[in-house]
DNA sequence: TTAATTCATCGTAATATTACGATGAATTAC
DNA sequence: GTAATTCATCGTAATATTACGATGAATTAA
């Protein structure tokens, strides 16, 4: 138990969730929306910017780095952190698809 | 320890954290779906599409629910759920303007 | 060479999540 | 009234997540 059974759903529901889950946590967010606007992106910036240990920091890059998102380069005794433009679109087309649903009914039932 | 340091991120990104951590389990994108597409929506016929326990589809409904993604009403014997369409929207904005941005950058640094 | 910087990783602790069975409340059917 | 149904909630267990400090490897600066 604690695990999700991914056997008994979609594999799209599964990409779905696990997108999601890549960015559910705010310094995930702030990291993303870091490398999105700034070419600075050493992972010690990140520390100043999020008020976290840098090991927990360094955590939070590795969470984004298994799901394909972001990707390192050791930069002379820094690494260098940027997205991986075909993962973010990957991400933009799964979780862009499921919340563009529309509510297809005319009415709710409750 | 355990627990997210809210107090140190924006608004915005605790928001965005939070609808996707809402939605980062395929369980409940599969329950999100069939509220989108169809009007049965008791919670037994979430049990049949899901082959979870019922005990455990209802922990899932519960944190939609407390996500303020979807509303449940009694009805008789069973209770009836159904998106909160205001909520739902809110949703689609938050994390559709997360997602939506396109990369600033004309190369990535690594 | 030595010292300082940068960061990944390990160990640990607290808390959250996922899942199940059991129980019981509420309603309906008999 | 009694029995069957539907489902929320409780208790419990396994695992995952979040966070920190400590350590050490790699690189640069002196």
């Amino acid at each position: 138990m604690g695990t999700t059974k991914t056997r008994l759903f979609t594999e799209e529901a599964n990409a779905i969730a696990n997108f999601a889950r890549a960015i559910a946590h705010p310094a995930r967010i702030t990291i993303i929306n870091r490398l999105l606007q700034t070419e600075t992106c050493v992972c010690g910036d990140f520390v100043e910017d999020l008020g976290l240990a840098q090991s927990t920091v360094s955590q939070h890059l590795l969470a984004l780095k298994k799901a394909g998102i972001i990707q390192g380069t050791v930069q002379g005794p820094s690494t260098c952190y940027c997205l991986n433009p075909e993962k973010w679109n990957e991400l933009k087309n799964s979780l862009g698809n499921f919340i563009h649903q529309e509510v297809a009914l005319k009415s709710m039932c409750c």
